[in-house]
RNA sequence: GGUCCCGUCGUCUAGUGGUCUAGGACGCCGGCCUCUCAAGCCGGUAACGCCGGUUCAAAUCCGGUCGGGACUACCA
């Protein structure tokens, strides 16, 4: 029998990180089993999903490299895999459910469940207790599902090993609410077996429902899909990662510039290893040797420090050209406007030294902004640090004297006229060259200097020294 | 409260009775390199929650305990 799985985001908001490190261990298991991997929109929340919801989930799932064989956007032999298209059918189960006797209705209100809930507590009883079915039968209400009392439901998790909940703490829980709306566990269970899902790997805070799910599964007369409940990840706080930790959606992370490979590597490290001792690997790597039951038990914290580690590190790894062509967008976001042709030459040239000193694609765009615009002050700390120091005056206006014979403008020859003046006025190169590095860039920090003021070119860069010179005798 | 799950460096993890004075990675600290910052290289910091038991031998098996988490809806 080939394998299926499927993820079944809801589009109540953005695809949440912890839903994309689900979709990826199903994905990959999918694709290491040669099996299908199925894309489900679990769109039965009407109030709360949108289309743009869920065209985010699509997109954001796509950009991770997650394709899938069927499902929304690709269909496939069971309609458009939507929830939301299926009322009929979940009404229709619910009903023959009914008829054959393992399910009833119930219009007991909200107070009195609440009673029972409360009564069982009361006598130290699980509060499900009491929410069983009513002596007399009723025609309308709820639907709720009647749990065999009998015999423990065990099943073999494939992370877990063997998990194992009494009978009699499932409550008979609704399946089919009173507006004639399905659940979740309806509408989940219904279409796993529809769909014939053969391994539902999904977030360990569904746990405690699969009990309900494996009853369900037996009254609809299928077979028992093997589980796997995932770790969750959690924010640096040990709790369940939510808004509060910051950024939890996907798209957010696409947005600032995070390269999917490395955010597919990252998520693929928490709850599991490759091996012992890798820590980089590629896609197919990780498909070769996936296998769900090598996934961790424990929950995972998220840590942006060493996403943005790894993301480092497959930036240095991109071709030139890529990283050249990928940091566009964003050295335009920090200039504040589009650059043209000759402006971009000028990019090009520096664009190999910033790619060396860049993790998040962002921070390119920071670091060559001082080669389009002037900047509007200088850094206070470098100032303070670097121009207050004796002999600065002397260095620049040495360097701008130098600087004005150079020739050709370029690195080479640029280094070669400033490491002269530096032998000649018996000055260390960190000591000379900081002050000419703050009078350019404005900053103490910035991508190697000659090359900086090579893309820079002559007139700017002795403009910039004039400036830095009157700053000083405090006439600028 | 109840049910269930989990417990190796701060974090992600390797480890399935001896090869573990516990390995790798991020972070942090120090050094080298160096025009700054990165990168790179070298070194360091730091963990088997606790208590019993089984065994010649336990991070690994068992029990208890403590701690954390999830769930506990006519949400998903």
């Amino acid at each position: 029998m080939t394998v299926r799985l499927r993820v079944a985001p809801s589009p109540t908001g953005h695809l949440h990180v912890g839903t994309a490190r689900a979709a990826l261990f199903n994905w990959l298991y999918a694709r290491h089993t040669g099996g299908s991997f199925i894309l489900r929109i679990d769109d039965t929340d009407r109030e709360r999903s949108t289309v743009e919801f869920e065209e985010d989930i699509l997109d954001s799932l796509r950009w991770l490299g997650l394709d899938w064989d069927e499902g929304v956007g690709v269909g496939g032999p069971h309609g458009d895999y939507r929830q939301s298209s299926r009322y009929e059918r979940y009404r229709d189960v619910a009903s023959s459910l009914v008829e054959s006797g393992v399910a009833y209705y119930d219009n007991r209100t909200p107070d009195e469940l609440e009673a029972l809930r409360r009564r069982a507590v009361a006598e130290k009883l699980h509060p499900a207790h009491y929410i069983r079915r009513p002596a007399t039968a009723v025609t309308e209400g709820a639907i709720r599902l009647s749990v065999p009392q009998e015999e423990a439901v065990v099943f073999d998790d494939l992370v877990r090993g063997r998990v194992s909940f009494e009978a009699r703490d499932i409550d008979d829980f609704v399946i089919l609410r009173t507006d004639g709306t399905p659940t979740y566990h309806l509408a989940s269970t219904v279409d796993d077996v529809d769909y014939g899902i053969t391994h539902v790997a999904r977030g360990e805070d569904l746990l405690p429902s699969t009990p309900k799910h494996i009853v369900l599964t037996r009254a609809l007369g299928a077979s028992q899909p093997e589980y796997a409940h995932l770790p969750l990840l959690f924010g640096t706080d040990g709790k369940k990662l939510s808004k509060r930790h910051g950024a939890t959606s996907l798209s957010l992370y696409r947005d600032e510039g995070y390269l999917p490979e490395a955010v597919f590597n990252y998520l693929s490290l928490l709850g599991w290893s490759i091996d012992g001792d890798r820590t980089i690997f590629s896609r197919d790597e990780a498909v070769a040797v996936f296998d769900l039951v090598d996934v961790s038990r424990n929950p995972a914290v998220f840590d942006p420090d060493k996403l943005a580690w790894l993301n480092g590190e497959y930036i240095r790894a991109m071709e030139p050209s890529d990283f050249t062509r990928s940091a566009r967008p964003h050295v335009e976001r920090a200039v504040g406007r589009q650059l043209h042709e000759e402006e971009w030459a000028k990019f090009d040239t520096v664009s190999a030294l910033v790619q060396e000193r860049t993790r998040l694609l962002p921070e390119a765009g920071d670091q060559v902004v001082f080669l389009f615009e002037d900047f509007a002050e200088y850094d206070p700390a470098a100032w303070d640090k670097v121009m207050t120091k004796e002999g600065v005056a002397g260095i620049l206006s040495s360097a701008r004297d130098r600087l004005t014979k150079v020739d050709p403008w370029d690195a080479g020859t640029i280094e070669t006229a400033l490491r002269g003046m530096l032998e000649e006025m018996g000055l260390g190169a960190a000591k000379g060259l900081q002050p000419l590095r703050v009078a350019i860039t404005g900053s103490s920090v910035s991508p190697p200097l000659f090359e900086s003021m090579a893309a820079l070119g002559r007139d700017k860069t002795l403009e910039r020294v004039e400036r830095a010179i009157g700053q000083l005798s405090g006439t600028g």
